[in-house]
DNA sequence: GCCGTTTTCGGCCCGACTGTTTTCAGTCG
């Protein structure tokens, strides 16, 4: 079972105590050991064999039982029990904005509200306002909102918010009463899905700039308004929330609500051990009198500061060991786009990209690189119009004249070779051998069970033939799951034969996650970033990309592609 | 339910906005 099928268990528990009127704190714990098993690198059933999963955060001897009980039973008792006195539909419920645990409870109770089909029919007989602690506002709440659930739900990827978030941040900064806007929340930690979207700005007119927001392109629909916090439906369905506060409070606002929660968590517990609080108009003394100014608040940098520690980058708040990293001060000095010297992975119209060899190196160069390596794909991918050996040969020379013809860059021979269904590669060893450099792939019989998949790539990368994994997992953003195999056994692999891991850069795949670069860099073996780019506009995704990096605590050292191309490749030489 | 160089018991982050209330509960992030 997959570690996504765990976490759902427990985040499902954790929503069905809530409803039953369980302990808050009960609550919580199912949450935080959800979170936990959904961010675990490794598949918790290894984790299992490794030791009593109890050494893993917010995982105590009750839950590690239960978690025993759902890979034996695929259930476990106290689950069974809520789903026994809940009907099935009560967890859709929770996904209507508006409604939460007190008020399904209420529905459920009074209505026999168990799903969204039966709570659509009370709003559209009108009975939902007659409950008590409700009221014909809330009525006209759950229908809209029952509408936008409909159109649109879940978390989306990353660069679609980005979209929809970089116009609206700098039509604020246009605004006159607008001092400072920044995007907050989990764009600012670059996560690879969003839910909505935070702007923060510093205002002494924050009416001005809320009449401002309101009436920007793109906001569609108002759902609160109030003087230092405005909630928004964007175009696209995503929604924005934009804090004004003043401008000697910004620091403190911005780090609030760029978070991440189990950040935030962990820092206002610090706090309070020195008698501290924070807020997100700063960090207070405990006991100073009402009124009394903040101890820090202008910068994020005054506010770590405040409590003992370096200031943590964004992309790092995520409460898996940056405060302790900071307080030694030991923090990482992350990776920046800046740092990245060439592309390894990308497409011509030899195979199925838009633009010609000259046309991509040109667009390269633009971009900043010092070199690229083009790698069209191989034979097997037909729908891609692959090359095989006698065009791979013509297309050789081509690379080689277009090296020629242009400067200001260095043009590199490549290919991105099918890995295929039995771990060979597509084409033969000595014609790979030729090339600068390969990028082995798989993009077909991704279904294959964990066994086979794990042998199939471990037959590749063994090969000797191939420089990188590209996307090494598979998955497309918001569209096919990643496949399965055995990250461990590939990590070793790759370190015993020297393969980097690809993180793959472009919009759609996101790949490899934060999580798995995290544990290979770990354990020794490098990375490479690559945009995979299909049209001379790809090359700019590399910022996806170094955003996982970041999310990584991967540094430059980390990353091949960092290194001028004679000394990464000494990497791949064993010097 | 989890956790612990102040603790194995007693804590567990903090504030804004809405709607339904006549001073605050519920929800959200």
């Amino acid at each position: 079972m997959r570690n996504a099928e765990y976490a759902r268990l427990l985040a499902q528990t954790a929503a069905l105590i809530e409803i039953s009127g369980g302990n808050v704190y009960r609550v919580r714990a199912f949450q935080k050991a959800a979170r936990t098993v959904e961010k675990l690198p490794i598949s918790l059933e290894e984790a299992m064999n490794d030791g009593p999963l109890t050494r893993l955060p917010g995982i105590g001897k009750s839950i590690a039982a239960d978690l025993v009980s759902i890979r034996d039973s695929g259930s476990f008792e106290l689950y069974n029990e809520l789903r026994q006195s809940l009907p099935d539909g009560i967890l859709g419920l929770m996904q209507v904005q508006g409604l939460g645990p007190k008020k399904v409870k209420a529905l459920y109770t009074h209505l026999e509200v168990g799903d969204l089909a039966s709570l659509e029919k009370a709003v559209e007989d009108g009975t939902i306002a007659q409950l008590p602690g409700f009221g014909a506002k809330t009525q006209d709440n759950i229908r809209r909102e029952i509408a936008r659930l409909r159109r649109q739900a879940g978390r989306r990827p990353l660069p679609m918010a980005i979209m929809v978030a970089g116009p609206i941040v700098e039509a604020l900064r246009a605004v006159e009463a607008v001092e400072r806007a920044e995007v907050g929340g989990s764009v600012r930690r670059r996560r690879e899905t969003v839910k909505d979207v935070d702007f923060v700005v510093a205002s002494t007119d924050p009416e001005a700039v809320m009449e401002a927001f309101v009436n920007l392109d793109g906001v569609r629909e108002v759902i609160a308004r109030g003087s230092t916090k405005t909630s928004v439906i964007l175009d696209g369905e995503f929604q924005a929330d934009l804090r004004v506060v003043a401008p000697e409070a910004f620091g403190s606002a911005l780090h609030h609500f760029t978070g991440s929660k189990e950040h935030h968590v962990e820092l206002r517990k610090r706090a309070k051990s020195m008698g501290l609080k924070i807020s997100e108009y700063g960090v207070f003394k405990v006991d100073a009198p009402e009124g009394t100014p903040p101890v820090a608040s202008r910068t994020e940098q005054d506010v770590y500061a405040a409590l003992g520690l370096a200031w943590i980058p964004p992309e790092m708040r995520e409460n898996t060991g940056e405060i302790a990293a900071a307080e030694a001060d030991a923090l990482p000095s992350l990776l920046s786009a800046a740092d990245i010297q060439g592309d390894l992975h990308m497409h011509t119209t030899a195979s199925d990209g838009s633009h010609t060899i000259a046309q991509m190196a040109e667009a390269a160069r633009d971009f900043g690189h010092k070199y690229i390596v083009i790698t069209d794909h191989s034979q097997a991918s037909v729908v891609a119009n692959g090359l095989g050996p006698d065009r791979l040969r013509q297309h050789m020379i081509d690379i080689d004249a277009a090296n020629e013809a242009i400067d200001g860059i260095e043009i590199k021979k490549g290919i991105e070779v099918d890995i295929l269904k039995d771990g060979s590669l597509d084409l033969p060893g000595d014609l790979l051998d030729e090339l600068d450099y390969v990028v082995g792939s798989v993009h077909a019989s991704m279904k294959q069970d964990r066994q086979t998949m794990t042998e199939r790539l471990l037959k590749a990368i063994s090969s000797g033939h191939i420089h990188a994994l590209g996307h090494p997992t598979g998955r497309l953003l918001g569209g096919r799951d990643p496949f399965e195999f055995d990250f461990q056994a590939i990590i070793q692999a790759c370190l015993k034969h020297r393969v980097a891991l690809e993180i793959n850069a472009s919009a759609g795949r996101m790949d490899l996650k934060d999580e798995h670069a995290r544990l290979a860099a770990q354990a020794g073996v490098p990375l490479v970033i690559n945009t995979d780019s299909h049209t001379t506009t790809g090359f700019a995704q590399i910022h996806f990309g170094v955003g996982i990096a970041r999310r990584a605590w991967l540094e430059p050292h980390h990353v091949l592609n960092t290194l001028p191309w004679d000394e990464m490749m000494n990497w791949y030489k064993g010097a």
